[in-house]
DNA sequence: TATTGTTATACTCTATAACTATA
DNA sequence: TATAGTTATAGAGTATAACAATA
């Protein structure tokens, strides 16, 4: 849960000046905080912040140990006992011992946390779907497979 | 700057189960993690957080009062104060009195804070090209001609 | 010994509210 | 009174190092 709000100006162009003609390079950093504000509005509008949000994302279809959930959201494990502390305050998840190893807890969703995370999903959907509006049907496609291509291209 | 390294990986597919076919919301979300893990990389390369690299950023090209670079980067002025602080006591920005305004301060960027907001554009524009790669130069003028379609959609 | 998780500690980043100084 | 900025305070989020309990 973050401090505040967000500001609700998602802050573009943030690096680059921006009346310079559009290049790649400048058009992914702009898009990636475009995209960045949605996610932080939508978590904003529930009290979550982006990492709480992702992690609400990351348990809804897997149990998991605060280490396994620490490779998944690229954190170190002393920082998950606070992100999980502080979800598992607000009722979102909640921490089981693991039968298999004395030592590990399970992490989980309770029914609140699946619910935040199916409405937050749902909405993320709904704005990112808003505002690829101006492509159209075969913008949208077109870009999807770009895209795709770049993500496959760097995960490698 | 950064308490420490960022996660080696960026950590992908944050939201969403990853299994599922690549559609535009995961591709956009996917993407923008992917974009802002470039950043955060970049910034810690130089011990710099995204939002110490932006400041950098915004004052590459003018110089500011902390208001008008809390409204470049979405702060409040009492987050700007700290931001500042911070920036001037590595020396990379410095406050001068406003000649206008006693009340105001111009923030501005020192030799070593614009040769660190240099050397960081220019990483991270090595580091996306090298990311866009496997586009080819078409793939890459589609890309920024949809994005840009797309982000003059939703400036409005 | 190695691994899982927590605790202690320190720092960045952020906001709200109250304040100072100037306009 | 209104505005620019700082300070006081509080809290989230992050890491490193040291620790406890279990494997």
């Amino acid at each position: 849960m973050p401090t505040a709000e967000p500001p609700p100006t998602p802050a573009e162009a943030p690096l680059l000046p921006d009346d310079a003609p559009l290049n790649t390079v400048d058009a992914l950093v702009q898009l990636s905080f475009l995209v960045q504000g949605v996610l932080s509005a939508t978590g904003a509008a529930h009290d979550l912040s982006v990492i709480q949000l992702r992690l609400l994302g990351v348990l809804r279809d897997r149990r998991a140990g605060m280490l396994e959930l620490g490779r998944h959201l690229g954190l170190d494990k002393s920082s998950m006992t606070g992100l999980v502390g502080r979800a598992e305050k607000r009722g979102l998840v909640r921490r089981s011992p693991s039968p298999h190893d004395g030592r590990a807890v399970l992490v989980s969703l309770t029914e609140e946390g699946h619910r935040l995370a199916q409405e937050g999903a749902e909405e993320i959907r709904r704005r990112l779907t808003e505002a690829t509006a101006h492509l159209g049907a075969e913008g949208r496609a077109e870009l999807t497979r770009l895209v795709g291509t770049l993500l496959r291209g760097v995960g490698d």
